[in-house]
RNA sequence: GGAGAGGUGGCAGAGUGGUCGAAUGCGCCUGACUCGAAAUCAGGUAUACAUGAAUAAUGUAUCGUGGGUUCAAAUCCCACCCUCUCCGCCA
């Protein structure tokens, strides 16, 4: 959520900040809700105080034992009126509130302009890609003899499922456990286990909602409020914090967590339809920084950094791109991906995304923390993915393939692999 | 699933219709005392929103959440959520 006061200082100059990323503020509508707003809250406010005034009157005039009908008279009048307004009130301030809910994070001034994914600029790349001296399969070759499902998955649950077995089944597991102990060993980060369920405040608080409810799976319970599979670990370690006022040493917090991920993935008909690209559940490592504002900048590059670092061990060739205006999602501030090389495809896809949110989701959260000055300030946010799993197993797969259809096992791995070297058939 | 207890400020804990945003204690902050500290004493110490240049002042809202009764609700009524205890079930 923006911080109300500069729509309402200068609704034009965010409108135009916002339009870079494809968004239409609608300003007159602002205005005119502001203006309706501001009207009614200081009639009821004023209604409100008067009321409050005469009723300690009354009070008052009882223990003195006075008579308390003229006053009494005075205030019934105020009943009816008060009422409609605080009704009025609280419309406005609701469609208000959902007016501020859709609108997206301002970009950061060092975020490049852009209309589409073109316009993201490449500011770093690791790695030379192998030059195979055999014709390269996708991960769905090499993969299905070594253990990767898809009929199976499909058969249990449907399009978009995978399911892996053996060595491939510990591969993944290997490749989540590497950079759990990376990051917590290497970088700092305190492990978080979370529910992998949210209620709908949750995903508000990170901007999930309103917004984005299709791309979501919602889980109906009889009798109770409904709740949603996370989509990305980010929601609730980042709402850890929500409706607190944090200390100042508290401050940076980091956070690790490795869980599933679930996506309707609505309107990705026909994208990524094979393989394990994109899918209703993956896994994912997600990194979560908890900061003070002046840090936030420094903190999204070492969390990149992070990131980064797990793709270097594992020895897959990246680059490091920075999201253009249009491109971003819709509760960052800055967001650069990191892309790894899938040689089948001859191209890089991103692995990691990697944001800062500025105050955007600690407002909707209400997540503060008291400052220097000893005054409540909200809190940065960002996060980041270290790594998305499903996808490193994905990049592992393709690029240690071997002529005989075998995988190398990346060398950080192994440990985690009982020592196995080599994946092959049957292993 | 059955039975019961409870949710009040950073914490503990009063408050059952009126001057209660809320006693008291602890904690914390400031000052006095002290060479300094402890002890003691005095004062202060919630959040959000509105009007506003304001971290001034004033007002409004908030005692788990949402509704209701009333001129007036922490206090009465209803629904829900959460926590705890016992029994049952269960990984």
């Amino acid at each position: 959520m923006l911080d109300i006061q500069l729509l309402r200082n200068d609704a034009e100059a965010v409108a135009k900040r916002l339009a870079t990323r494809g968004y239409v503020l609608d300003v007159q509508l602002f205005t005119r809700l502001e203006g309706e707003r501001k009207a009614i809250q200081t009639r009821t406010q004023a209604l409100q105080a008067k009321r409050n005034s005469t009723s300690k009157a009354i009070g008052a005039a009882k223990a003195r034992g006075e008579d308390v009908a003229p006053i009494m008279a005075e205030v019934a009048s105020l009943g009816e009126a008060l009422a409609a307004d605080e009704l009025a009130l609280a419309k406005i301030q609701a469609d208000m509130n959902t007016l501020l809910s859709g609108i997206p994070n301002l970009p950061d001034p060092a975020v490049p302009v852009g209309g589409s994914e073109a316009d993201n600029v490449e500011v770093a790349r690791w790695g030379m890609p192998r030059v195979f001296d055999f014709a390269v399969n996708d991960h769905v070759d090499v993969g299905t003899p070594l253990g990767l499902d898809f009929e199976t998955a499909a058969k249990v649950a449907g399009a978009r499922f995978s399911l892996l077995r053996g060595g491939m089944a510990r591969l993944h597991r290997a490749l989540a456990q590497f950079m759990l102990d990376t990051h917590t060993a290497q970088h700092g980060y305190t492990e978080v286990y979370v529910p992998y369920l949210v209620n709908a405040q949750a995903m508000h608080g990170t901007g999930q909602l309103p917004k984005f409810e299709e791309d979501l799976f919602a889980v109906p319970r009889a009798g109770l409020e409904q709740m949603y599979l996370i989509p990305t670990a980010e929601v609730p370690v980042t709402n850890m914090v929500r409706e607190q006022i944090l200390a100042r040493d508290a401050l940076p917090l980091r956070f690790v967590a490795h869980t599933p991920c679930f996506r309707s993935e609505a309107g990705a008909y026909g994208r990524d339809t094979r393989g394990m690209i994109r899918q209703h559940q993956f896994d994912k490592v997600e990194l979560v920084q908890i900061v003070e504002p002046e840090q936030s900048d420094a903190a999204l590059e070492e969390l990149t950094g992070h990131a980064e670092a797990v793709l270097r061990l594992l020895e897959l060739p990246y680059r490091k791109m920075a999201l253009c205006t249009r491109d971003m999602g819709f509760s960052s501030q800055r967001t650069y991906d990191l892309e790894v090389w899938l040689p089948a495809q001859n191209t890089y896809r991103e692995i990691s995304s990697c944001s800062s949110f500025g105050s955007f989701q600690a407002r909707r959260m209400q997540a503060r923390y008291r400052n220097e000055q000893g005054k409540n300030e909200l809190v940065h946010t960002l996060n980041g993915s270290g790594l998305a799993v499903g996808r490193a197993l994905v990049a592992v797969l393709e690029n240690f393939q071997q002529a005989d259809g075998s995988v190398v096992i990346p060398e950080v791995l192994r440990a985690y692999m009982g020592g196995l070297v080599l994946l092959k058939r049957d292993a």
